[in-house]
RNA sequence: GCCCUCGUAGCUCAGGGGAUAGAGCGUCCGCCUCCGGAGCGGAAGGUCGAAGGUUCGAAUCCUUUCGAGGGCACCA
């Protein structure tokens, strides 16, 4: 029985005890239903007494002993015990909490998908970093952390699109050409140029693809440069991407929104929806009708569109093309967007609380990182991966919650240990995927699989973990914590080392093969699935041998 | 000055109203005659930054306060 089967029958039991007429009270859609700290107290507990005894008209305790002889009933339960004030702790009797294993074996790789956000439209907008050099350390926990979130949330049944915002208009486009066309020419960077050996890479790139670039005027090299070094950076972008495990659904250029007019069409439907100002020969949406602390420049004095302009046309492109919620994870340097970008939303005609968020998440730091001298005494993400692998990275920034710095010890990924984490859990798979081979040669099937068999307390344990991996994963999608399920992986692998240690298998050499043998292959092979479609939330590879 | 995030074990951090606040590391003590010891079992270690409040119950929610980090452009 998972556990969401247990919370639906509870819930069943309370609307046949009202029905009863035993007390009077409304019955939530939900019964959650919880993991006891404690082992004495049962396989599963619930605070609903707690919750609904004040609504009755009733002392919870009292409560609890209407509700627990109906929940004893329920196919399954052994037995139900009323603890402190009001607690129902529910044991599970071995069958009913064994038939888990084979639930999950037959489930595979949709095991832990779930319907928590079915209907759900999520555009998720992130790295968006700039095409004028390589991706850095200030992407790369984002780039991580994005993709997972997008993860479990089409695992929790959304629709997710990943978007990149490319910069491929500003100022800074024409800085990054000058940069490359001083290089080809051997001159000194420009004034807020961009330094670093990358620059004469792609200058190189440049030259090979138009090879009298170095003949023509400034005037004329400039837009060239700019256009051939801009689709060689993408290019390395979205190589490094790959490499971390990232794909992106759309890539967005913010070009576009000013070649097709979208800024111009934007600024008047804003204006249509009367939040647009004209003040000092400028442009200004009146940001402050919705909570920010100044409003903001839209078309400066001079004509010119500001970036946020087009934030404004890129968001109504968002909603115009259909995406209910929209997504913006952004690094804490960026926080003060927050606030205007909701109040964009607002200007816009949506609901700020409802289709727009806009995710905050601190800076990383990497110790003794090298600072890389081809991109400009930065840290780059390709050296990253290459130095302490892709899956030690994505692991080590999915298993922390955004909103709180964190620094990566490399000696720590490096090591082999259980104070590492991903190693923990990847080992913990090919263990279990070695122990699967092993019990097949020595001739054990999962031909059979009597539940009762998994009566001892670790398999218990293990179960219980295995149970809750759906709701995990819900929760990771709703609050957009990816850190949760490598968290729950990190449970799921303890449980699992410690029954391993206490429960075979495969059958000594000198014994035969029984179905307890049978039924605990389910169990491992359960598991080995449950730790793979974690590591793949996380974007991380479950190795079968390590 | 205003705004945001964070203060939990020696260290790195979980904990989104519930029972005796958890995990890993580090320290100490144990466990390999057969499936991966890259593992397992046990011990020690806490005024949850502080003070009020909300209620049956607060690390969690609210207010104040102290400390750390970040942000407040007609830049992109």
């Amino acid at each position: 029985m998972t556990p969401d089967q247990l919370s639906s029958a509870i819930a069943a039991c309370l609307r046949d005890a009202v029905a009863a007429g035993d007390f009077e009270v409304d019955v939530p859609s939900e019964v959650r239903v919880e993991r006891p700290k404690s082992r004495e107290h049962g396989d599963w507990a619930t605070n609903i007494a707690l919750q609904l005894g004040k609504k009755a008209g009733l002392p919870p305790r009292r409560f609890a002993e209407l509700l627990a002889d109906r929940l004893a009933g329920i196919p399954g339960v052994e037995s139900v015990d009323i603890a402190g004030p009001g607690f129902l702790n529910i044991r599970l009797d071995a069958a009913a909490a064994g038939e888990l294993a084979r639930t999950i074996v037959e489930a595979g790789e949709a095991y832990g998908t779930n319907e928590a956000l079915a209907g759900h439209v999520v555009n998720m907008e992130f790295v968006s970093a700039n095409p004028t050099g390589p991706l850095h350390i200030g992407h790369t926990r984002w780039a991580a952390l994005g993709d997972s979130i997008a993860r479990v949330l089409k695992a929790s049944g959304a629709e997710v699109t990943r978007e990149y915002y490319i910069n491929d208009a500003g100022n800074q486009m024409n800085i990054f050409a000058l940069s490359v066309y001083n290089r080809l020419h051997g001159l000194p960077v420009p004034d807020g140029g961009y330094p670093g050996e990358y620059i004469r890479e792609l200058g190189d790139q440049v030259l090979r693809a138009h090879p009298g670039i170095r003949e023509l005027t400034l005037e004329a090299a400039i837009p060239v440069i700019r256009q051939l070094a801009y689709e060689a950076q993408l290019k390395d972008i979205k190589a490094t991407l790959a490499d971390f495990g990232v794909e992106f659904d759309v890539y967005y250029s913010e070009l576009e929104l000013h070649s097709t007019g979208a800024v111009e069409d934007a600024v008047d439907r804003l204006r249509e929806q009367g939040h647009v100002d004209d003040v000092d020969g400028a442009v200004w949406l009146r940001t402050t009708d919705f909570g920010d602390d100044k409003d903001r420049v839209l078309i400066r004095a001079n004509g010119e569109p500001t970036y946020f302009a087009a934030d404004a046309a890129y968001y109504l492109s968002k909603k115009d093309r259909g995406f209910e919620e929209k997504i913006y994870l952004l690094g804490a340097d960026h926080h003060g967007y927050v606030n205007r970008l909701k109040a964009l939303a607002a200007a816009a005609g949506d609901d700020p609380e409802r289709n727009i968020e806009v995710l905050i998440g601190q800076l990383m730091s990497v110790n003794g990182a090298k600072l890389s001298k081809r991109a400009g005494n930065i840290i780059e993400l390709r050296d990253l991966i290459q130095w302490l692998g892709a899956d030690a990275l994505r692991y080590s920034l999915g298993r922390y919650p955004a909103d709180s710095p964190m620094t990566i010890d490399p000696e720590l990924l490096k090591r082999n240990t259980n104070d590492n984490p991903v190693f923990y859990v990847q080992y913990a798979h090919a263990r279990s995927r070695a122990a699967s081979v092993n019990a097949e040669e020595k001739g054990v099937r999962r031909s059979v699989f009597d539940a009762s068999l998994l009566g001892h307390e670790t398999e218990n344990e293990l179960l219980s973990h295995l149970g809750r991996f759906p709701s995990v994963v819900a929760q990771a999608a709703s609050f957009r914590e990816p850190h949760r399920v490598a968290r729950h992986l990190e449970l799921v692998a303890g449980a699992y080392h410690r029954w391993y240690s206490s429960c075979r298998v495969a059958p000594l050499a000198t014994e035969p093969v029984e179905d307890v043998n049978r039924t605990r292959l389910w169990l491992n092979d359960a598991t080995s699935q449950v730790l793979a479609n974690g590591l793949g939330l996380l974007g991380v590879s479950a190795p079968e041998k390590m």
